[in-house]
Order: C-alpha cells, then sequence, then structure tokens
DNA sequence: GGGCTGATTTGCT
DNA sequence: GCAAATCAGCCCG
C-alpha cells in the first residue's frame, strides 16, 4: 500500500510561519484513508489580526482546534453544505492554519467519483472536477467532521512527501489575494502551482 | 458559459 | 436574522 512508503512530514514542518508553509505544502501528498492528491492550491489565514480568520472574533467552540498544537486538521463545516480541511501552524495559543483549496488527485479515482457522485453523469465529466475546490475534495477525500482535530501524524488522515513516481513535474508558485472572503481580500495570501489543471480558479 | 438559487450549520449582531 | 474560507442544479441562450 502507498500509505507504507510514504514519509510523513514531522510534526516540526508544521511550526513555521504559515506562509512558508503555504506555499512548501504545494506538491505534497494529502492522504485521506484509501484515497489521495497532490496539494496544488493553498491559503493563508494568519493568526488573531487577519480579518478573515475564524480566530479573528477569538476563540470559539468551532475555531478551536486552530488554537491548538500545530500538525492537526481543523476542519469544519460552512454554507450549510460544506467542508473544508485546514492544517494548524505556528505555536500553541497562535491561531494559524494553512486552508487546502485544491488537490490533483493520485489514488482512489473511482471511489471519489462515487462520493462526488460522479460516476452517473450523462455528460462523462472530466475528472479535473473531483477535487477543484476545498469543499470538493473534501468530499472526495472522504474529510469529514469526525476528523477535526486530528493528529497529521495519525493513519487516517495526513501529509508526505510524495515519492518521485507520483510527484510534480518542477514549477512556479503563484501568489493571488485569497478567494471567497470580503474582509482581508488585499492580502496576497493563496498560493497555486502554475499551469496545473486542478486549480480551483486563475 | 453565466447568473440565480438552495443547501441548511455556526456564530455574531 | 443573516452572512459565511462553497458547490451543484437549473435556467437561459
Amino acid at each position: 500500500m502507498l500509505a507504507l512508503e510514504l514519509h510523513k512530514l514531522s510534526p516540526e514542518f508544521y511550526v513555521q510561519p504559515t506562509l512558508d508553509a503555504a506555499r512548501l505544502l504545494l506538491g505534497k501528498v494529502l492522504v485521506s484513508g484509501e484515497s489521495s492528491g497532490l496539494i496544488v492550491e493553498t491559503e493563508g489565514y494568519v493568526g488573531p489580526d487577519d480579518p478573515a480568520c475564524h480566530a479573528y472574533v477569538g476563540r470559539t467552540r468551532r475555531n478551536q482546534v486552530m488554537w491548538g498544537k500545530p500538525g492537526h486538521a481543523y476542519i469544519f463545516f460552512t454554507y450549510g453544505a460544506h467542508f473544508m480541511l485546514n492544517v494548524v501552524t505556528e505555536r500553541e495559543d497562535y491561531p494559524a492554519a494553512v486552508l487546502i483549496r485544491a488537490v490533483e488527485p493520485v489514488l482512489g479515482l473511482e471511489i471519489m467519483r462515487q462520493r462526488r457522485n460522479l460516476h452517473l453523469l450523462r455528460s462523462r465529466p472530466l475528472d479535473r472536477n473531483l477535487t477543484n475546490g476545498p469543499g470538493k475534495l473534501c468530499k472526495a477525500l472522504d474529510i469529514i467532521a469526525e476528523l477535526n482535530g486530528i493528529s497529521l501524524q495519525s493513519d487516517r488522515l495526513f501529509i508526505a512527501e510524495p515519492p518521485p513516481e507520483i510527484a510534480l513535474p518542477p514549477f512556479q508558485i503563484i501568489g493571488t489575494t485569497r478567494i471567497g472572503i470580503t474582509r482581508g481580500t488585499e492580502l496576497p495570501w493563496r498560493y497555486y502551482v502554475k499551469g496545473n489543471r486542478y486549480v480551483s480558479r486563475l
């Protein structure tokens, strides 16, 4: 099984500044159970002074994981319909995280199509539609509320250095403003792999 | 290919 | 009450 060959990112990786982590996570492989994908788009949400960060309003039950230890998954529900996956960064008691916005599917394509209900569409869907958005990738990879707060050293959900046979070719990183927010819109804290088909939008 | 709408949780005003 | 780190289905053309 692929998971056994992978080298998980160390707990120390997540301690570094959030925007550094956001850039370095591009090209890494996100593994959730039997499904996995290469991270191609991220956003940083950085601390209590970032108006777009959930922790801007202080600690709540919903955002408490962000204030906890780095290297854990902050998963929240929004728009009454979708889950989003973040990885907590920096030190404990400083609320910061990287939102995973898109991945390129690697393993488990068929189960991803089933979870996304794309296997029964008439016009054959492009597989780029499986995981090219934060809500879509959570659905495709079965990332659910029960995993909120889980350690990324766990075998159920983790991030690893991709082995050469699945790694992206060398890429450039594009930085832009973040998507889907109304405050902090001027901050260029979104990053994506230039030219990758699975980026949610340009 | 674009615009509108519903899904229906969480937390603030 | 309503806006939110969204998406799919529908309408229209």
